[in-house]
DNA sequence: CCGGCCATTGATACCGAGTATCATTAACGG
DNA sequence: CCGTTAATGATACTCGGTATCAATGGCCGG
């Protein structure tokens, strides 16, 4: 766990320093923090267990990383934006299964939303370059067990 | 043109009242202001048109809009959220295509997105209560005159 | 190994989109 | 016409994020 982590870290920075960016020790800190994560999380949850980092270095960092692929942001049921891992595997355009009572995040992959969004759109001869998927529900384990203690 | 932003104001404003909502004079201006518009638009762009009325009475009024649902908010490609009015005909959940170039947006309908997820989601034991889905790309006039003056 | 360029930092201030509070006002039902 | 109660608007606050800018420190070439 914690060797994946470490791994995780260096591989987020290995990823910036190819993009051409730093190795500082501020952004070192931040990857770090965020390799630790299990689960998507928010800016600000972020830089709270950043003392001493300044504010804006956790956005820009966080920033970096959406542009290079290691992140992405995931919008809540509540409309709250937070950010979360991506799979090495697939750092592509993807989207999420949401379950609002745990929290987990699964990918959603094996169904062809932009086919079929591309034949819907043709017959409008509208030209998709993108789109924002979030689905929202509940998770196998929260279903058989709906009532959890906090 | 005229005639028909003074019966969609009306019908905003009765429809608030259905639900138990005064009929106040900074409500009507609100409604005014968004009856007049033909394209999605910012909260901050309508309290632009609005001075004299209380920022917190401009939420409020789209707040009370949005939930009555004649009212619906879109997510643009660079994230920024904006308000549309819907079509009194189907005020239920709906997706868009948004032009990111002219900005214009069209209902997606006959597409049976909700049915697919279901189905993707079924094989995972996973319950879908709702989905968030904006489509970005061209649409056809803008694809065909690709350089339009400013 | 050193010096300089320039990316990066962090403090600060600002922004957009809301929400909370609360004293004052005004709608509307009786 | 009067009282209840919703609504208003001022203000302050939150959250997520960006702009500015002087100071710092990574890294590359000599």
């Amino acid at each position: 766990m914690r060797n994946r982590n470490y791994a995780l870290a260096d591989q987020l920075l290995e990823t910036l320093e190819e993009q051409g960016h730093r190795d500082t020790e501020p952004r070192r800190k931040v990857v770090a923090a965020i390799a630790r994560k299990n689960r998507h999380f928010t800016a600000e949850e972020l830089r709270g267990e950043l003392p001493g980092i300044g504010r804006a270095t956790v956005y820009r960092s966080l920033k970096l990383l959406v542009q290079a692929g290691a992140l992405c942001r995931v919008m809540l049921a509540d409309g709250a934006l937070h950010y979360q891992l991506n799979d090495s595997a697939h750092q592509g355009h993807h989207h999420h299964l949401l379950c609002v009572h745990c929290g987990e995040s699964e990918d959603l992959q094996g169904c062809d939303i932009e086919g079929q969004l591309h034949s819907v759109a043709a017959a409008r001869q509208f030209q998709i370059t993108g789109n924002w998927l979030e689905v929202y529900g509940q998770c196998y384990d929260c279903a058989e067990s709906p009532v959890v203690p906090a």
